[in-house]
DNA sequence: TGCGTGCTTCTTTTT
DNA sequence: GAAGCACGCA
């Protein structure tokens, strides 16, 4: 017997063994579920199984590689990268690069990023007249990415009698047409998006019937991890390849499926048995992550499900703490709490940073939480929200490096055209790409052909759009010689863009050009590997195409708490979790509560976001926030009284704070002195109330727009807005001030307006523009 | 043509 | 509260 198969249980053996035919395996929260993946590989390589043959699937580039490291920890590096393991999207970029010539494309076309496929679609909108206000570029992507999920080509969707009546009913009958296009405009820039890596997949699998018996001889093993989050594009993609050898083995938890809401389809998971009758099903069911308390705790809240595998996850470690619930009087002291409650356990534990993770529902809930931290001088580390490859500086870079290996990419080409500035301004720009839209070809395409054809562009403007295609066609040329770290730095400098930043002394600036830096230093990374071969740029930009939020770590300092979304908390796991926002409408997003598939898979992230926790669990709830830049109130999370009341607990108002009126915001008096604990929470939480800063700006605004000499001497009742005074409102349009009232910042004007009468307006929130002075 | 300003919109989650 | 967009001025 192998040493590493006694390290396991029963179940996880049994399927680790289990390497011949079709196995399920339903892997309950913290049941070693990535531990059976990588034993499995390992086993398959101590049979004596090429690992070229093996082809193991992931959703995140975070689960592959964590994977990788294991394996190679197991059975050393070497043969890892023979392997092919990689996420869904990345390793069917590699075999779609491989064959493009069969599908007409480029082996070194693009792939959009979800904002190059908005842009597009914005483009393309205004070409067709469409009001944007109708066909607004997320939902209309979100069409056309539903439709190739589930394999509706451009023409099949135009001549499809329920998509389009779906469409019509929405109001949006067009979206055909714009699908069309779109599908087009990514042709002749040799690019695809994210969804096109799946469906142009199982479009040359169908259409080539030897290239995908290449494939299914080629991967004689293949496992998927997250089956539960596959969709019908992925499903078939793996139906397909497994339809030889059937050694297929899925690994997943129906009770973690949280992205329906991207065409995930929970029924892949139950409808496996089915699809594979000779199916072997393992259920792991033992917990070795969480104490009983948790494990139980998440059950009582998964038994709200109607749909689900009946499982009987259970622990046998200690049986724990209850759940702590903490009720924050608004979104800031639910920060400062948590913030103390770290400090709290962090000594009485003696624990690390890092043993603690703070979860969220939306990315916009961190920046209070942020502030809080810091103010206690807590280190942080924010997974996802905007992420490095986001940002403006980077993305810049990266179009120069997607134009020169794929000239044919309209929008990288759009992007950097004019950028450092070259003079090529909006008005020349639109005359060209006019041009490539008449003769449907690329931007680059197009700007070739400007000498012959008739365009009414001055001759130093085509002079520069050449000078332009100069630039990049030199860097074109030495893509192949040199290795990507040398190019990358040229293109760098060359182009003018390290100058352009390296001028701007601002703290952005300053910010954006240690980023450049900082995404030469990760090329030049990517290039020192052992291998013999450096890597060019076209790998690289291959590689970082399909890279999204996580991926860059490389800070030093790791002991921090960790900041992120409860979806991309799936598959990790903390000692203590503070899940925060337990808010009706936030969590159960409101999007979500009308529907009851929706509710549920808002209830699964619920279940996936308790489960994270190890020993320690504080689910909070403020009962105002922010949003949108207001106040609101809020309601206690229905969520929370799924869990059994057996295992959570109400901590004691410690620190809520009680003396502050919630009704009367505006109007925040102390009732009583407030104590220590609350004193600093108080400040910062008045001093986020008052938005005086917010206030004092929309009055130099005001002063702004107005000839009138307004005074903005804090302690004048008025504000600057004085009675007799000619005022416009977006809404009710001019009005006379005839009343003003109260303290600021709540002070009351009373207005009438000609054509809407008399209105008392909040000047806090009323929209006014002071037209003239009455005196 | 470029740039600054102010207005509007948007926020559920991500490969 | 940020980012894109339109508008108007230099």
């Amino acid at each position: 017997m192998y040493p590493y198969l006694k390290e396991l249980n029963d179940i996880q053996r049994e399927a680790v063994e289990a390497v011949e035919g079709p196995s399920l395996v339903i892997a309950g929260a913290g049941s070693g579920k990535t531990r059976v993946l990588t034993y499995r590989i390992t086993h398959l390589l101590n049979l004596g199984k090429a690992p070229s043959n093996i082809l193991a699937l992931t959703f995140t580039n975070k689960a592959a590689r964590e994977m990788k490291d294991r394996i190679g920890n197991m059975i050393g590096n070497k043969i890892i990268k023979y392997l092919w393991m990689g996420t869904f999207h990345s390793i069917f970029a590699k075999i779609l690069r491989i064959e493009s010539k069969l599908i007409n494309y480029p082996s070194s076309f693009s792939i959009y990023d979800s904002q190059d496929s908005k842009n597009l679609i914005k483009t393309i909108c205004k070409e067709l007249n469409l009001d944007p206000q109708v066909y607004k570029a997320n939902e209309v992507l979100g069409r056309i990415s539903f439709a190739k999920n589930n394999l509706v080509t451009a023409s099949n969707y135009a001549n499809n009698f329920q998509i389009k009546t779906s469409d019509k009913n929405s109001r949006k009958p067009e979206i055909y047409r714009i699908y069309q296009i779109y599908e087009n405009r990514c042709k002749t820039a040799g690019a695809m998006d994210f969804d096109d890596l799946l469906f142009k997949t199982n479009m040359l699998f169908d259409q080539f019937p030897e290239i995908l018996k290449k494939y299914q001889e080629k991967f004689k093993y293949i496992l998927v991890d997250e089956y539960q989050d596959t969709n019908f594009s992925q499903y078939l993609i793996i139906k397909k390849l497994a339809n030889k050898h059937h050694n297929l083995c899925v690994v997943g938890d129906d009770a973690q499926s949280i992205y329906a809401f991207r065409g995930a389809r929970i029924e892949n998971i139950f409808n496996f048995k089915k699809d594979y009758p000779e199916n072997k099903v393992f259920k792991m069911e033992q917990n070795y992550r969480s104490t009983q308390n948790i494990v139980n705790a998440a059950n009582s809240v998964i038994d709200k499900n109607k749909s689900q595998i009946k499982k009987n996850v259970y622990s046998e470690n200690e049986s724990g703490n209850k759940i702590k619930l903490f009720e924050a009087y608004t979104d800031h002291e639910e920060g400062y709490l948590i913030a103390n409650m770290i400090n709290d356990i962090r000594y009485r534990d003696h624990d690390n940073f890092s043993d603690f993770a703070i979860l969220y529902r939306t990315n916009a809930q961190s920046r209070i939480l942020e502030e809080a931290l810091r103010k206690k001088n807590i280190p942080y580390k924010i997974y996802g929200g905007l992420s490095f490859y986001q940002r403006k500086e980077i993305k810049d870079l990266l179009a120069y490096f997607r134009l020169i290996i794929n000239p044919l990419d309209d929008e990288a080409f759009k992007r950097i055209i004019n950028y450092p500035k070259r003079g090529i301004g909006k008005t020349s720009l639109d005359k060209l790409l006019q041009l490539a839209k008449d003769q449907d070809i690329s931007i680059w395409q197009a700007a070739t052909k400007l000498n012959v054809v008739n365009i009414q562009l001055s001759g130093a403007v085509v002079k520069k759009f050449h000078e332009f295609m100069g630039l990049i066609s030199n860097f074109t040329t030495m893509i192949n010689t040199d290795d990507a770290y040398e190019v990358a730095r040229k293109i760098a400098v060359n182009t003018g863009i390290l100058k352009d930043l390296h001028s701007d002394k601002t703290p952005e600036g300053i910010s954006r050009h240690e980023n450049i830096q900082e995404l030469l230093n990760g090329i030049k990374e990517f290039t020192n590997t052992e291998e013999e071969d450096t890597p060019n740029l076209i790998e690289y930009i291959e590689n970082v195409s399909l890279l999204t939020n996580d991926d860059k770590s490389n800070d030093n300092n790791n002991d921090k708490v960790i900041l992120m979304t409860i979806h991309s908390a799936k598959g990790l796991e903390f000692k203590s979790v503070f899940l925060t926002g337990l808010e009706e409408d936030l969590f159960p997003s409101k999007f979500t509560v009308s529907n009851i598939t929706e509710l549920e898979e808002e209830r699964r992230l619920f279940y996936v976001a308790i489960t994270r926790a190890e020993k320690n669990l504080c689910i909070s709830y403020a009962k105002t926030r922010y949003r949108w830049g207001q106040l609101v109130d809020c309601r206690p999370s229905r969520f929370i009284r799924d869990i059994n009341p057996d295992f959570i607990e109400q901590e004691s108002p410690l620190l809520t704070m009680k003396n502050y009126k919630s009704k009367n915001r505006f109007n925040l008096k102390q009732e009583s002195t407030p104590d220590k604990n609350t004193e600093k929470s108080y400040s910062s939480f008045k001093k986020q109330n008052d938005k005086t800063s917010t206030f004092n700006s929309r009055l130099k605004k005001i002063n702004k727009t107005s000839s009138t000499n307004i005074s903005t001497t804090e302690g004048n009742n008025t504000e600057g807005i004085k009675t007799g005074e000619i005022v416009e409102h977006e809404r009710f349009g001019q009005g006379t001030v005839v009343n003003i009232e109260g303290d600021f910042p709540n002070t009351k004007a009373t207005i009438e307006f000609n054509s809407a009468g008399t209105k008392q307006l909040l000047l806090k929130f009323a929209k006014l523009k002071v037209i003239k002075k009455y005196n």
